[in-house]
DNA sequence: ATTAACTGTTTACCTATGTAACAAACTCGA
DNA sequence: TCGAGTTTGTTACATAGGTAAACAGTTAAT
């Protein structure tokens, strides 16, 4: 019986399967890694990169609606409130009534909205730039491709 | 309704997002997936993917400490104190004095702590099978490679 | 012999999400 | 046109995952 534990332990140790050979985990960690420079990036009073991507979405689609928006980045129309609470307190954004629909606000970028997007998208780009620096032009590439390949494995239907 | 979600896609998608061409977007989007599908292969009382980890890498290396632990995982030590917890309590591993140094605990899995470790591991590498079954061996070990190039970019300190 | 550093732990907090309910507004078939 | 069903924005609550600070006990350094 311990010589059977003993055998078992040897043999898993063997064919011990790594976490880093798993995509998962490498996936989360180099999130984290991207996650946490974008935040630095950023700075203190920066936007988050929720935020960031509400902005970036109203300010390429002006009126759209929050559900229509909740839809795009993949969470509930719950958990954009917050979002756009904070873009509207910031003055980047307005809920405007829409009269054909009483119901919804479209969401319309200010100046000061679009201003800010500008200069933040250039902090973004400033910040991956630097980040992905090791890489080729072709790497970034087949990278960004691969990410795109999970996502439409996962975001279909 | 269906009319109206076919006019709002189609003019939606005239344009591709900015975002879509950040790796921080597509990261996290992937990362979604990968984690939900994780999630739902093993099922309301299987491991989370944190508790996984904690549990693989102690089969992996006996005696380790949570300190260890918690530096191999990159996250805090208080933070693992819960998912040590949590292993403990499934039976998986126990807390062993360790007599050189009576600060540390040392980690040492138990059988079942093993055997769980196998079943779980063969469930995880049949959803990563399953969600990366359109790539082909040469996308997946290029994804890896990239994977693990951010993140030896973002763990060199 | 002190001082510094490390370990595991608790506690408090934070961020980012999901779930459920809701009233108001809209749609559509009978 | 009526009523059933659906959608929208919103709130309240729950949860998961993580950080930060403090702590007592222990060890290491000088």
């Amino acid at each position: 019986m311990a010589k059977q534990t003993i055998q078992r332990v040897a043999d898993f140790d063997l064919e011990s399967s790594d976490l880093e050979e798993l995509f998962g985990y490498n996936l989360k960690r180099a999130y984290i890694i991207v996650q946490n420079d974008f935040r630095e990036a950023l700075g203190q009073d920066g936007l988050s990169a929720r935020v960031f991507s509400a902005l970036s979405l109203t300010v390429k689609y002006p009126n759209i609606t929050q559900s229509e928006l909740a839809r795009m980045m993949g969470i509930e129309r719950s958990g954009l409130v917050a979002i756009v609470d904070e873009l509207e307190g910031r003055g980047c954004l307005s809920r405007v009534q829409v009269p054909t629909d009483r119901r919804v606000q479209a969401l319309v970028p200010t100046d000061n909205g679009r201003r800010l997007y500008q200069e933040t998208i250039a902090a973004v780009r400033a910040h991956e730039d630097r980040l992905f620096s090791d890489m080729t032009e072709s790497e970034k590439t087949t990278l960004l491709a691969l990410l795109k390949k999970i996502r439409q494995k996962g975001e279909q239907e």
